[in-house]
DNA sequence: ATGTCACATAGGATGTGA
């Protein structure tokens, strides 16, 4: 099975390359971040056409996750039981099924904005919320995988210029912590190779030519638990997808397992 | 270069978030 995760940008500004790599690639499951989109907007008739189910989680123009799956789509579940909410609403964030006898979650972590932002303080409820609602899951038998845009680079080898994220989000060690919580609860990193270069970086800003330069981050994770890990074969970041026009600041991190 | 995108509101520039 080839799992991945993505975090498009909008699924809409992006539906001609997601259609595209999903063909050439041959992905089983998907889980994607940042649908930018409706329920009404989400491309599931197109998906359809290619033989993909699709779940969505999403209300319009921020935020919004999904699951797309050729090997079944069981037992959704919407949303981070036990979450908190951001400014008395409870955000479009994570998605939850059962595709090939893998449980797979996909999550959108807040992004914190800065660390003395309310949004800071939201994001580490938000992981703490996380910890517990997979703590079963991850301890169990069956394959079980949360793949999504973390916003959170684990160590600084995961970051271009650690010195320059000195004080901001995405680094602290509190935000390190609460993936370290995640990793006690029984879940891995599993690590995938880059192309190019010998960072795989998951993510370029758009601006100040990150991406040429190799100014990235890796901050889109897959965290398995043993049965998951334990079946994985290869792993990588699919950075030819961040080239061009058209692209998402983020690249694919595929995942195949013997599943 | 605070350098790019994507979306919404409004009614064709500007705000928000990343």
């Amino acid at each position: 099975m080839r799992i991945a995760t993505w975090n498009v940008n909008s699924i809409t500004a992006r539906l001609p390359r997601l259609l595209a790599w999903l063909e050439n690639t041959g992905t089983d499951v998907l889980c994607v971040q940042e649908t930018k989109s409706t329920l009404e907007q989400f491309p599931s008739d197109a998906l359809r056409e290619l033989g993909y189910e699709a779940a969505v989680n999403a209300t319009g123009r921020w935020n919004g996750v999904a699951l797309i799956s050729r090997v079944g789509l069981d037992d959704v579940v919407k949303g981070l039981p036990g979450g908190p909410e951001y400014e008395g609403v409870e955000e479009p964030r994570a998605i939850s099924a059962t595709c090939g006898g893998a449980r797979v979650w996909s999550v959108y972590v807040p992004n914190g904005r800065e660390v003395t932002h309310d949004h800071y303080a939201y994001k580490l409820r938000w992981l703490e919320a996380l910890r517990v609602a997979v703590a079963e899951d991850s301890a169990g038998e069956r394959p079980f995988a949360v793949l999504g845009d973390f916003n959170v680079a684990p160590t600084d080898q995961d970051v271009w210029d650690p010195a320059l994220f000195e004080g901001a989000t995405h680094v602290t060690p509190a935000e390190r912590d609460a993936l370290a919580a995640l990793r006690e609860g029984g879940l891995s990193d599993v690590m995938p190779r880059p192309l190019k270069y010998d960072q795989p970086y998951t993510f370029w800003d758009y601006r100040e030519l990150r991406f040429p330069k190799n100014r990235g981050m890796r901050i889109d994770l897959v965290y398995g638990n043993g049965p998951f890990t334990a079946a994985v074969k290869d792993s990588y970041v699919d950075r030819e997808e961040r080239k061009g026009k058209g692209a998402s600041d983020h690249a694919p991190v595929v995942v195949d397992l013997d599943l």
